[in-house]
DNA sequence: GCGATCTAGTTCAACTTTCAAGAAGTGTCC
DNA sequence: GGACACTTCTTGAAAGTTGAACTAGATCGC
């Protein structure tokens, strides 16, 4: 780092302004909505939809972190709370004895079903009833760019000079 | 919402999946890139760049949590936290007697010197160096639509059948 | 088979955030 | 000027997050 700041542009400064208001308050915004209606903040009620949607509504602890882009001592604590909650339990995974299952139970599931509508509305809100079809379109195509160059590759892929 | 739900399409289940994926990366890789780089995480960073582009690096305390999104109660805890380590300190506002200024130190402002330049191309490389400029352009409109729809308004002004 | 190494998941302590409550000052209306 | 409502900011406790250390089981190399 011994060159000379790339500084941003005026353009890319109100941009990446943009970004840090728009992503902050809508995060605030849902968590509160969940907090209010579901009793649980909007990462938990990830973790619900990613089970309702996995087969026979289980995963592995490390699945689920992956999936939710978290840690896994992070889904540690909260798989811990949701249980207390009885909208997950846990099972000892059969093929690995390390492995821990995380379920989605019955209570967890009807929690969805009563909450998911006003959830979807209130991202409808915030988001695609903002937005042109092509403005979706394009935050879509953004944000998978976005994502792939942050994804958590494996260390060596990115040092080839190593292997 | 006694009508049926209005689930999201799939395609715009994507872009919502994609979104939260990327912004979940982008916030924990920063957070980590300032915590190690200025030992502190990514919002109390932004706090000392508000000071540092106010005039004589001053700001009331709600006006700054005002910019950066926050709640004033998260305010107070992050500035007693950056007054610990001597990057900002607090003086009485002269015209209101209820009112506190943060400001940001010389040390403080060094500290910003100093990681700046790692920070911004940490963002570079994880927005701006991955978009075309057209991409860039579009994320700054979108952004702006979303966070002015969030922006947390007068109540009475949402409600126009009461005033 | 066995030691070295790696992976899965949890736990602990330190730190951060939230929400509700409260102290103190301002503004308004009469 | 005094009652009332509102704003500013802080505090304290509960909840959530982080990163490092740890246990237990799997896997690799020989």
């Amino acid at each position: 780092m011994t060159s000379a700041p790339n500084w941003l542009s005026d353009e890319e400064q109100r941009t990446w302004r943009a970004y840090l208001h728009a992503t902050r308050l809508l995060e605030d915004h849902l968590d509160r909505q969940l907090q209010r209606d579901a009793g649980m903040p909007h990462i938990y009620y990830g973790l619900l939809v990613q089970l309702s949607q996995a087969p026979r509504r289980r995963l592995r602890m490390t699945e689920l972190a992956k999936n939710s882009k978290i840690t896994r001592s992070r889904l540690s604590h909260a798989v811990a709370r949701l249980e207390n909650n009885g909208w997950v339990k846990r099972e000892d995974c059969p093929s690995d004895k390390r492995g821990q299952l995380a379920i989605l139970t019955d209570a967890g599931y009807e929690v969805l079903e009563r909450t998911a509508p006003g959830h979807v509305a209130a991202v409808r809100q915030a988001m695609f009833d903002r937005l042109t079809p092509e403005q979706a379109d394009q935050l879509g195509e953004i944000m998978r760019v976005m994502a792939q160059g942050l994804q958590p590759t494996d260390a060596k892929a990115d040092l080839p000079w190593l292997r």
